[in-house]
DNA sequence: GACATTAACTTGTATAGACAACCTAACCTA
DNA sequence: TAGGTTAGGTTGTCTATACAAGTTAATGTC
């Protein structure tokens, strides 16, 4: 016997716009329909189908502006964890403007657990540098890193806003990149990812966190960067065996329509 | 000049209430202020109360239970990046005893945009299968998935608790797997992932979503994973910044040059 | 033409009230 | 005592209304 669970209105109404948008109804930054459209649409009360809205602002779907209208965003950047595409390259790929802040830069002495990670004596300092990273002067990337102070002085004084750290280093020091490993965690958005990123306060967010070594095997770099889930789409086209890619994007979640 | 810009009073509640969180005003598991009292205390509606609980929640302070009241549960963001753990074999590099649940089995017409990206005919069947995995009898994993209805047939029957699909599908029609496609998304928890993985509203989890063929090329699985992004790390041991690559000057000097 | 004003939209915030769903504890009854 | 009922609390959902804040396009004036 199947208990006989309401489904609240505005979960409904989520799940039909969610199909309208998936069905491919709105192409990308079209105008969705206002609250007043959508509550003569299904008879229901603005605040039922703000409701539904806010799930679909939460997924990345939509995006809303004050005295302008609701806006589809379904499409996503794709980035591919595996293949280290370079952000300026990355944003290039999506017709987007790069650019960068300097949040904090500074020479100290890191955390202990830092330090263990990065296999540094106690004793040593660290180049602490956070950066916001802007795809059409929208927020995208908080990268937030610890640098090996040996490694990183020469280079130290040269303008990180526009210049590769990679290519400084190899330029000025003859250094190469060697392993680096990385894992990704769902995080919720903190105070200063509110501030920089520019999302509600409980939004998912993406934080992979990268060791880097030199080619000679010295510990580089250690960054924790923190992804807008909504804007940018991780995408891997590999696992058992990678052939030419067949690039379907997988901009959808399912519904609960397609799990009842 | 600056602009006077107003701040929301349910935003100013929020604030208040959560600097009493981070006060230690309340101890983990403490009953907090019903919508009631608050509603008194800060003489505002009741909806704008609600408001700020519900930022409150989404960022983990709080969780609410219908009937029961809200409650304090502070959380903590635990980073452990030592623990590096492969793509494929969580459970047993976790030192996990492995189980899994059949949430859902079924044999149906899967909805559109499902056949499309399976590349199946409007009017070929499904098997749909929702399953929950468990280390050590921990919720970690919801697996929604959709096969390919003619290669999934010969083992429609089988024991899917406690065996591999994969290994399966390899015994008894000696079908190998080919090429795949995944990308990984932060999402904020809903209604069933609620129920399923125990977690409270508004955490953030991993989705991940994957579409598989097999050596053939026929469209074989398409999933989508959420994960407890608590209790898994997702990591790849090393990346191709390659050192084997270096010889070839264009493409990886330019993605190594745009990295930062 | 250039520019300010206005009207008519949009979303953002806030209020007040209602009922449903759920939980607990006190109470009543067998 | 044990068990069922009820009253009163909680959160969940929904309605209806109102005004503020921001955008846009048409209008009118110089």
């Amino acid at each position: 016997m199947q208990i006989d669970q309401p489904v609240p209105k505005y979960y409904k109404i989520y799940e039909e716009l969610l199909n309208q948008i998936i069905d491919g109804k709105y192409k990308e930054n079209d105008l969705f329909p206002s609250d007043t459209e959508l509550v003569k649409i299904y008879n229901v009360s603005r605040g039922t189908v703000r409701e539904a809205i806010k799930l679909l602002i939460q997924q990345g779907y939509l995006v809303r502006e004050q005295g302008k209208g609701t806006f589809v965003t379904y499409k996503k950047i794709r980035q591919d964890p595996d293949k280290l595409i370079g952000f300026t390259e990355l944003m290039r790929q999506h017709d987007l403007k790069p650019s960068a802040r300097i949040i904090e830069k500074e020479v100290s002495y890191p955390p202990a657990h830092i330090s263990h990670i990065m296999h540094l004596e106690p004793h040593k300092k660290a180049v602490r540098i956070v950066r916001l990273r802007f795809g059409d002067d929208q927020p995208l990337i908080i990268e937030r890193s610890f640098f090996n102070h040996d490694l990183f002085k020469p280079i130290l004084d040269e303008d990180l806003e526009n210049n590769s750290i990679f290519d400084l280093l190899y330029e000025l020091t003859n250094t190469k990149l060697g392993k680096a490993q990385q894992c990704i965690e769902a995080i919720s958005a903190g105070r200063q990812e509110l501030q920089l990123l520019e999302v509600e306060p409980g939004t998912p967010l993406l934080l992979i966190k990268r060791l880097i070594q030199t080619k000679n095997g010295d510990y580089f770099q250690y960054s924790e960067d923190v992804y807008r889930s909504d804007r940018i789409h991780f995408a891997t086209d590999t696992l058992p065996y990678n052939t030419e890619h067949d690039d379907i994007p997988l901009p959808f979640t399912l519904t609960e329509q397609d799990l009842f």
